[in-house]
DNA sequence: TGCCATTTGTTCGTATGTATC
DNA sequence: TGATACATACGAACAAATGGC
């Protein structure tokens, strides 16, 4: 099974077979063999497996629990935006079950982008809602919500799970349109890969978007996506 | 200056040593210390100072040479695209001088997503055209162009440099459209990392576009572009 | 050219810590 | 509480790349 005497080394030749091998008989979810297991399979030393999966772990393929094991990692899904939609309704299309969980409410003094994007003086307040948002019990977008306070007023008082959207539209007569977004790829921070559930040596898609009140013209949202870079693909269709 | 009683690991608190060491008298692109001095520095393991300096790397903190050290990283630059959906144009109204380098072009068979893409049947030919976009002497995108060759025929023997959008009009008479972008976060391979001169611990922004012209309403090219991350933003803008 | 010292990379061995079930 | 599995840390040896002589 292995070859010591490949210029190849050791601990790429078990990564490439245990790639082979998970074509070959596990599915996404699956858990996999454990390092012990593996040991003993390619006849190396624990640290050389470990390398190993270090490395599919790296490219996405495994994903590991500690003390509990190793798994096949879940394949990336495809999430489409399309032309002014909210980002809420492009997730919902896709036959899966959407959550939102409300993560934290608080008021904070506006500074910095968030200030200069709701074009807010400084210090001005703003009201912080920050969701994670699940498909089918898996968390794939962590977002942050910023609108001044003297538009929603004490309306989030009431919020406490499900979507965003519907409850500015209800509860603050908002209707919330999407004039710009801002894309980039990035290394997610302890908190970001601590609630997405991911390995922080993935990527993650962030997504900058600003809204404005369609009834009344004004800038009412501006958010910070965090998505799992693994699980979610923008999709941009023109017209 | 090491506490082995802390509850924060012995590799974590030597990064943090190392990252405030930098700070304190050595300068982008200097070379740091070897990691036998390390491990006498701070009385443990090499591979202890091995694991801390690779979270550096994986930072983007440090660079590793084998055979002969690790440098303090450069820093780099940020770099916005702003003002526009039409990612080549969005670049090129900066101010900034753009050029393409042409680095291959090849006639291949069309299989996998590309022959999808551009609704192709197995083994048709498609001329794949390999470009490197830079901003200012700065490498930022590499671009990965797939053409039926059924409709640019023998056009590209001339291809040098230069903006393809031009040459596609003035030679090819194709006025290329974009009609569809997917967007993804990724980590880049080494042959990415190599001709975007950027850590391969640095994401990237792939972003696959699928083109018609609008003439003939054909499908006429594919490209998939790999940003670097840390220097574009893509910016999307609704009307 | 070849050899040598230095430096990072890989692999083995062993022990102990910590999370999960 | 115990068994299992991953995480951290130590020690030793050799391999591979680099640069200077």
């Amino acid at each position: 099974m292995i070859d010591r005497y490949s210029p190849e080394k050791i601990y790429m030749q078990i990564a490439h077979a245990i790639e082979s091998d998970l074509k070959d008989g596990f599915e996404a979810g699956d858990l996999y063999l454990s390092e012990k297991t593996l040991t003993e399979k390619f006849g190396v030393n624990r640290h050389t497996v470990r390398r190993a999966v270090e490395e599919l772990v790296k490219q996405g393929v495994l994903e590991k629990r500690h003390g509990f094991g190793t798994f096949v990692a879940e394949k990336r899904l495809a999430y489409s935006i399309k032309g002014h939609q909210r980002l809420s309704q492009g997730i919902a299309e896709n036959g899966s079950e959407v959550t939102t969980i409300l993560l934290d409410k608080k008021i904070i003094a506006a500074r910095g982008s968030v200030a200069e994007k709701l074009q807010l003086k400084n210090a001005e307040d703003v009201v912080q809602v920050d969701t994670l948002r699940q498909i089918d019990d898996k968390p794939v977008a962590l977002i942050s919500h910023f609108f001044p306070q003297a538009i929603v007023k004490d309306s989030f008082d009431d919020y406490e799970s499900g979507s965003l959207g519907t409850f500015l539209a209800e509860q603050c007569e908002i209707e919330a349109k999407r004039i710009s977004s801002q894309v980039n790829a990035a290394m997610p921070n302890s908190q970001d890969s601590f609630q997405l559930r991911m390995n922080s040596s993935q990527p993650i898609l962030k997504v900058k978007t600003l809204n404005i009140n369609v009834k009344t013209n004004e800038l009412v949202e501006y958010s910070i996506t965090r998505f799992r870079g693994d699980m979610i693909q923008l999709e941009l269709l023109m017209e």
